[in-house]
DNA sequence: TTTATACTTGAGTGATCGTTCAAAAAAAAT
DNA sequence: ATTTTTTTTGAACGATCACTCAAGTATAAA
């Protein structure tokens, strides 16, 4: 039956992630790795391949995780909003993992050489949208949301939002000013879900 | 009095910014500045120091370059509203480079380590900040703002709008996905300006 | 106890990294 | 012409990169 492995592959994958995530793929060195997962390089590649591939799979883990968190906390509360509330404020004043969007960070930082792992992390994205737009739909049966409301758009329009807050929060974390634009980027996706306001003209469009 | 500079050194450092923008600091190697700075390595390192100097004024250039449209667009346009939506229509349609903000690029790219190039790049996104209060006090007076408006407040709402559309755009470049979410945005900077909100309760905060 | 199997180890691979510097080249001054 | 000054050049440096693989170690079956 061989030798029994060191190593639990979740617990791995996990710091992996927290690795990569914070500096990046081509900011995090196999040697970086090697110390970090307490493990040596013969070891690495035989359970993940090489380090790419050990990319691709600490993404998943991080997109699974945040799906599943994302699902959890709309399953938990009592309503989308609160939901979306607890979701993006749990990200932004967890102190322990940068506040950027690890699939977004993979898309801007990745170089065209590598854009099969681009590719990989766009599709990741769209995932999620696809979730935001299923949990908007169950929100609409609840009556949350106005029956009017372009589903897809308003998921778009959350997803800006989030990237947003996320992006911003990345250079300072200060608990008022997150919690306070915070919510009033909540404020503004309530009243576009209820108001169902999708492409109004505002003053300097010419059409 | 000595040999002639072949090089000139505002192109040579456009050119250095467009691949660093790209690639990211340790996404990009000397080899590759080398060659698309058409300059050899002691000429870079006479003209320009050392990478991460180089790094550093190619940051500049691209701030001055970004503060000195945002004021242009101010300057030229009707209101406050009509300048910001060509500003940010021109960074978002704009095909020949990345859509993300570099200064926010290098804020999330940077590792630990190299922390000069990021206390330097949250400086000059700050710098930016206090450049929309600026105009944004300006178009107060013009009477385009409510009296009420906490600008300070409102400059960073319009921070997190901008990096978040300009993050979500790297993904995927739909011109009419863009101009939808980009009029969106601003009809609602636009409410936020003229109906002077900040902290309205929505139903699930708890105070 | 021996054998077969599975996993870990870490020295070592060639390639590429950022960087240096002596020599060559091009201009002005003598 | 010769000298002086400034810039460019590119071979070469040690360090580090991602990665390999033969040898070592730990388990279960025979």
């Amino acid at each position: 039956m061989g030798r029994l492995q060191r190593y639990n592959k979740v617990e791995t994958l996990e710091k992996a992630m927290n690795i990569f995530w914070r500096n990046g793929f081509s900011g995090t060195s196999m040697r970086d790795l090697e110390s970090c997962l307490d493990m040596r390089p013969g070891s690495i590649y035989a359970s993940f391949g090489n380090k790419e591939h050990l990319y691709k799979q600490a993404m998943d883990f991080y997109a699974v995780r945040n799906f599943n968190n994302f699902k959890k906390y709309m399953k938990n509360a009592e309503s989308f909003m609160a939901g979306l509330d607890q979701f993006i404020r749990q990200i932004l004043l967890d102190n322990k993992n940068p506040s950027t969007c690890m699939l977004a960070k993979t898309i801007s930082d990745i170089s065209p050489e590598n854009n099969k792992l681009r590719a990989k992390a766009i599709l990741m994205i769209i995932s999620f949208e696809d979730i935001i737009v299923t949990e908007l739909s169950r929100a609409r049966e609840n009556g949350e949301i106005n029956q009017n409301c372009d589903l897809r758009s308003l998921a778009r329009y959350i997803q800006v939002q989030i990237l947003g807050l996320r992006s911003y929060f990345e250079m300072k974390k200060e608990p008022e000013e997150i919690l306070e634009l915070l919510n009033d980027v909540l404020i503004i996706i309530k009243t576009k879900a209820t108001k169902g306001i999708t492409a109004a003209c505002h003053n300097n469009k010419k059409t």
